[in-house]
DNA sequence: TTAATCCTGACTAAAATAGTAGGAATTGAC
DNA sequence: GTCAATTCCTACTATTTTAGTCAGGATTAA
């Protein structure tokens, strides 16, 4: 399962915008500085969730970045996905006819490994970057 | 977060001995053979499942394992708990001081985590061994 | 023009995972 | 009583992943 803390750190700089660049574009130095995430790490995830078009970014002097939409649109499972790819703990061997560790079989547990990937996903897909700012409000 | 391959494959031995240790010791051998998980993996494995009261073992030749419990009562949050140690996403650094990465508030997403921690463990704790085997019967 | 900032790819150290290896102890089967 | 099957136990190792660092280039507001 990929739940690392690249993407907690993208969820805590997520909501450091959310909160903070209501009028301005924020830096990541700024986030940087509140979250206590590397810079360089910062501008790392930052690639991606721009790719994601999750944020958008003014270059420059005074620059940084904005939300892309509005944080009550954001999932959690949009932002976890952009940097580490998947949510997924299912990790049978899978080969050309279905089945799993080369048997024509499924195996014991895929189910079950199925249900929980859903679960999990349920989880980020139900809530918003919004609901998290709403207790830590600045 | 832990949740790996031993921790399936331990999820996968216990099924597998939940359907065929009815009346006989079951040796990794076989459950290797079945399930496709290396024998000396198995070993490690069952070395945790037995300290933790899961299975309990018949040595010499014939000899094997059988569950110590029915699989009703056997939770699936018994099994990864006896070998990955933990389910827990949560990453904060921890100081002497409440408060994550050194600072004197709880960072954005730590209830955040620690919510996601529950709706995992609670999945975990609302399976029994008994409910895998119902659709893969022998 | 320059300093702040984003942008990008390559590199690296540490940790975790997923095993392997080798042998010792036990005991049922013959 | 021997032997083969099996559990038991510890140590080692290769691979992968994570969590960054580093160096430099591109852009633009002041």
């Amino acid at each position: 399962m990929k739940l690392t803390n690249k993407g907690r750190y993208a969820v805590m700089a997520m909501a450091d915008l959310a909160i903070n660049a209501k009028d301005r574009p924020i830096s990541l130095a700024e986030i940087s500085l509140r979250q206590n995430i590397s810079l360089a790490y910062l501008e790392q995830i930052f690639l991606k969730l721009k790719s994601n078009k999750l944020v958008r970014s003014s270059r420059g002097a005074a620059g940084g970045y904005f939300l892309e939409k509005p944080a009550a649109e954001i999932k959690l499972s949009n932002i976890i996905h952009a940097v580490d790819e998947e949510v997924k703990t299912l990790n049978c061997k899978k080969n050309s006819k279905r089945g799993c560790n080369n048997k024509p079989i499924k195996c014991i547990t895929h189910d079950l490994w199925d249900q929980l990937d859903q679960h999990i996903n349920g989880f980020f897909e139900k809530v918003k970057l919004q609901d998290l700012t709403k207790t830590v409000e600045k």
